[in-house]
DNA sequence: CGTATGTCAGATGGACTGAAATTA
DNA sequence: CTAATTTCAGTCCATCTGACATAC
């Protein structure tokens, strides 16, 4: 069987043209994000950085310190791996880790001045990525990529799962 | 420092709204992916699918037989991984695999009628998901996520690093 | 007591590498 | 001889689960 004759069959369900594969959305975000994870680890990388270091540190930044529960929370990095980030963080001085007086079970985390200039730096270097990510869209496509990426992701962080 | 305070300082490179981390479309994309991945793989998992499985059917219906080299290049799956795949599928006689006897290094695999019954029925299933999946976007939103992704990922097939 | 926190130890799965055996 | 194909063995990394000690 030619591969005309088989694209060209009527009853199998087959579409006329055969892009089932390249056309699925689920197989379309699972080959990008390979592509983007390699792209934005081997960046941060360079500046010896993993995407977690910037998830802790901005979020730090932006919405201050935190116990490690909460840093979990904020980024979505599990409880258990937030140890392991953290060690590099303040093996590096980026990060400072305190226990908290009013709970003793607790660390509170810290931001230090080395690590908002680490961020800084971070920043720069994945706005560079990101073009690099984005080159083929215009200005305006990226707005809406990413706000269609907002909006499917929101629904399904609020929607579980119906089962 | 408060929340307030860290979201207003100026110089630090913070946009006024803390939003970095929510509007990176590296972040985004795995985020989304892994859900995806969830959805499809437990999907796929309730018919004794997986998602390879659907790529390699589909190839072989759409493109005809084809060497082991040959699926492997049009899914995406590694050589080394074809092997346990077609296995798989080779078990549930839904593929068959016999020795190429103009060369004698390779194996065509050909889809069996069971295949073809069984490659109809995911792709009911992988619609339902992707309704599932894509649920809070209206069909001509789909149609420009979906084009979106393959312009990116295509980009990036083509053009692979510039380093 | 039940619950939250930080930590560790490991399971799991996917992407990927390397090499051996066979044949072209 | 070099190159391609199938196959196996195993690495690497990230996600995720489960349990434990400590403290609330």
């Amino acid at each position: 069987m030619t591969r005309a004759e088989a694209a060209d069959l009527p009853d199998d369900g087959a579409p006329k043209t055969p892009d089932r594969l390249r056309r699925r959305a689920s197989r379309l975000l699972s080959q990008l994000t390979a592509r983007s994870d390699r792209l934005i680890n081997e960046g941060l990388a360079q500046v010896d950085a993993r995407k977690w270091h910037y998830a802790v540190l901005a979020s730090l930044q932006d919405f201050g310190p935190g116990s490690q529960a909460t840093l979990s929370g904020r980024t979505g990095i599990y409880r258990s791996d937030m140890v392991g980030v953290l060690n590099e963080l303040a093996e590096r001085d980026l990060v400072e880790r305190a226990p908290d007086p009013d709970d003793r079970r607790r660390n509170v985390i810290t931001i230090s001045a080395r690590g908002r200039r680490h961020l800084r730096r971070l920043d720069k270097v994945l706005d560079d990525l990101h073009d690099e990510l984005l080159a083929p869209l215009s200005p305006a496509e990226r707005g809406q990529f990413v706000q269609l990426l907002t909006r499917l992701l929101d629904h399904h962080t609020r929607t579980p799962d119906p089962a």
